[in-house]
DNA sequence: TTAAACTTTCAAAAATAAATGAAAGATTAT
DNA sequence: ATAATCTTTCATTTATTTTTGAAAGTTTAA
């Protein structure tokens, strides 16, 4: 297999994953092709590598760079802008997992939250089987949401070194 | 706020976050609707509280015993089938794991070490961010992938009690 | 100021995913 | 065997998501 095949394995490869984990299929694949890139490419060369329009890569950079996994590069000398991914794959690791977080997570956290608090009859074994569901739920929940504050936090990359070896 | 309205809620919440997750948003409010019924309930009881049709009703319902989030009860004396939802939600986030480790990630680890082993010029910069890239990704997806494994195989909810305690 | 070079927007079109419901297929009771 | 009850299938319809591309907006240079 030669270079210019695998790019376009990888490519493929991660706008399936992604969007099979609810991120759009171009998107990953913009991600995908950046990071595979040594430099910096134009919108025109990410339209015509990817065969997609001007304003499908426009908006598609404008989110990878709401996500914090793309930023902006000017050449002096040039008008044109210049798109450059994070290569390190754990930021972006973590900035997924905060991004997601934000957006997901913690409005389910505080829906459970309340719905935990829902009183009821004791007899009920509707309200039971309500009240036991949401507060299990609610409890995993919440133990995801502290394991990735803590990873946020953490500024090394642990993952590669430690997480696994604690499963014995 | 009264049960109907929190189930409702919460039977609502839980199908935008599977949408947001690549799960089918049916899918993941007939698994909620299932998870605070005390008992297991009929195709047709399923089809009135969501208002679906009968075909998506069967469906989704195969689709959730295919996932082993769900099973068929039989009533004795009685030609319905009833639908019964596990409700432990340890089992339900390993099941959920299992699968979509199955389905999605087994595939990418793959294709990736195929893309690790792609051989090209050590001097050309194209090759070399791809190689990095490739290989850096490989590790964490292979990292990912035994850490799951052994999640899997625990058989006790150790998530509850230990895993946040390994960070400070 | 004007024009060239580049970026952004967004209504409309296209692609994709999900839902419907009638008909066909099973299964059980009589 | 056949009718009643229940389940499954799948071609069509409907809804949702994504993409397009032309027009409007911006910035810089002369």
């Amino acid at each position: 297999m030669e270079l210019a095949e695998a790019k376009l394995k990888f490519i493929e490869a991660w706008g399936k994953l992604g969007s099979e984990w609810g991120i759009n299929r171009t998107m990953a694949q913009v991600h995908a092709l950046l990071l595979v890139s040594p430099e910096a490419l134009t919108t025109e060369e990410v339209m015509a590598e990817l065969s997609i329009s001007r304003g499908n890569a426009n908006m598609t950079l404008r989110d990878l760079i709401d996500w914090g996994l793309v930023e902006k590069q000017h050449k002096t000398g040039e008008r044109k802008e210049y798109f450059y991914a994070e290569k390190d794959t754990w930021i972006i690791a973590r900035r997924v997992a905060e991004e997601r977080k934000k957006r997901e997570l913690d409005p389910v956290i505080k829906i459970l939250g309340q719905l935990t608090e829902v009183k009821g009859d004791k007899k009920d074994s509707a309200y039971k089987a309500f009240h036991s569901s949401v507060t299990d739920i609610s409890r995993l929940a919440n133990n995801v949401n502290k394991t990735l504050d803590t990873m946020l936090k953490a500024e090394e990359n642990w993952f590669f070194g430690s997480i696994f070896k604690i499963f014995k």
